[in-house]
RNA sequence: ACAACAGUUCGAUCUAUCGCUGCGGUUACGGAUUUUCCGGAGACCGGAGAGGAAAGUCGGGACAACACAGAGCGCCAUACUUCCUAACGGGAAGGCUUUCGGGAUAUAAAGGCCCGGGGGAUAGAAAGUGCCACAGAAAAUUACCGUCCCGGUUUCACACCGGGAUAAGGGUGAAAACGCGAGGUAAGAGCUCACGGUUAUGGCAGGCAACUGCCAUGAAGGGUAAACCUUAUGGGUUGAAAGACCAUGUACACUGACUGUUAAGGGCUGCUCGCCCAAUGUCGGGGGGUAGGUCGAUAAAGCCUGCAGGUGACUGCCGGCUUAGAUAAAUGAUAGAAUAGAACAGAAUCCUGCUUACGGAACUGUUGUUUUU
RNA sequence: GGUAUCGUGGCCGAGUGGCUAGGCAGAGGUCUGCAAAACCUCGUACAGCGGUUCGACUCCGCUCGAUACCU
């Protein structure tokens, strides 16, 4: 697989977003706060995810594209593994990924948490229809 | 060569791998009016892809919607002159003023002259009103001490009491009623005069003008208009989440005509005058909310080179160029060159100016030091 | 994206150009066997920079920070 990261694997309805606050589940992997839906959209791919920094920690718009950028590379590496049991359990996913310290942490460790995030989706999400 | 200051310009490049957003081309494929068109979401190729401040949203516009019978008052902004500009509270050149440094002249001082640098929201305080704490007699028609004159008490003087003249001296203050000298006087005072400063009017000369120089005739008038104010000029409101369209879709928001009332109320810029509308009912038009898409939206007061004009801001002409256009929002990540994740910082309708932030590099000018000639 | 308002001690909050009120909290003292309450005393501030003015929390400009509204 490809580790593309194109628009349709991005969240961007405002009415699924609204239903992913409403009705998802969290977890914390810190930095990183992770929210998920199991839904049904219409998309070739298992997983739409968004990404956010929250302005009132980094006031600069620099810093926050700095961090939703390392995030992303982050995830674009690493979720071939995902996306494939996704895929072959049949289940799309929506995801919501936010930053929440207050210093910015270099991309090696960023990429480490995801990964630890994307192992446990990978328990939770592989095991139910497995 | 180095250092300091000022100004101008620039705002780290390349390689490899994996990615992102438009654009152009080819194509798998799909459609049709079937050997040619149209589409092309997937694939491949090509090329493009944040700033000097993109920031603050401070000034001015473009653009758009709404409003617009008119009058008065109010409110807001601006304020030396000429020019530049689409416009501006921006810029250029100049005037005036203030301050700093240097020089010459002079020696009673103040001030003036020449050269250079910095600052100035720089109309009016001689239309009116207000304010100027504390201190001081007095903060704008000033008499506390002092000085002088007259009268009284007293033999006279001193002293005391009463009446007057006086802004030269004292002290206070941020500021004290033009400076200094001479005359003058009872003592004094621009009261008078010479020199000088400020200011008003008129004339002459220079300058497009602000203004400057000279002459004449006056005047004495503290400061504050980023206090009210006066004068002149300008100002309709809102702000791309403006606004236009498409699809979806169904409540009575809106609206036209007629009827009807003249009271509340509403609209027209904040107020007043003035003008307009009107409850209810009938008939007709029309499509609320929510969530999407397309346009607005990127070829422009555009950029670059050269020539010409102008002290300059800038303008004209010839030629060349096309230079982000996203929509939960694109420029990144990793490794290396390299000692190294370099500063400030990310377009959101666009343009123009201002202000603020900023590691470093280059150039120009001034000053200083050192070396060589 | 746009529009408006505000910033005064640790906290709340008044302040018409002339020494920055007041309350809560804190510290010390009086009182008490010890505390509380009461009373007395004290310290700590005008967001920053520049301008106007003799003088600025106040007037003007810029910057920084915060809040509210439109949507």
């Amino acid at each position: 697989m490809k580790q593309t990261f194109r628009k349709d694997e991005r969240l961007h309805r405002k009415s699924l977003i609204t239903k992913l606050f409403e009705d998802g589940n969290s977890f914390n992997v810190q930095p990183l706060r992770v929210t998920t839906l199991r839904s049904d959209f219409q998309s070739v791919y298992p997983v739409q995810l968004l990404i956010s920094v929250p302005r009132h920690l980094y006031k600069r718009a620099v810093d926050r594209n700095l961090l939703k950028r390392r995030i992303r590379e982050g995830f674009r590496k690493n979720k071939e593994e995902l996306y494939t049991t996704l895929a072959g359990n049949r289940i799309k996913l929506l995801m919501c990924i936010r930053y929440q310290s207050k210093e910015i942490l270099p991309s090696r460790i960023i990429q480490d948490k995801i990964n630890v995030i994307l192992r446990r989706l990978l328990e939770s999400y592989g095991k139910t229809s497995g």
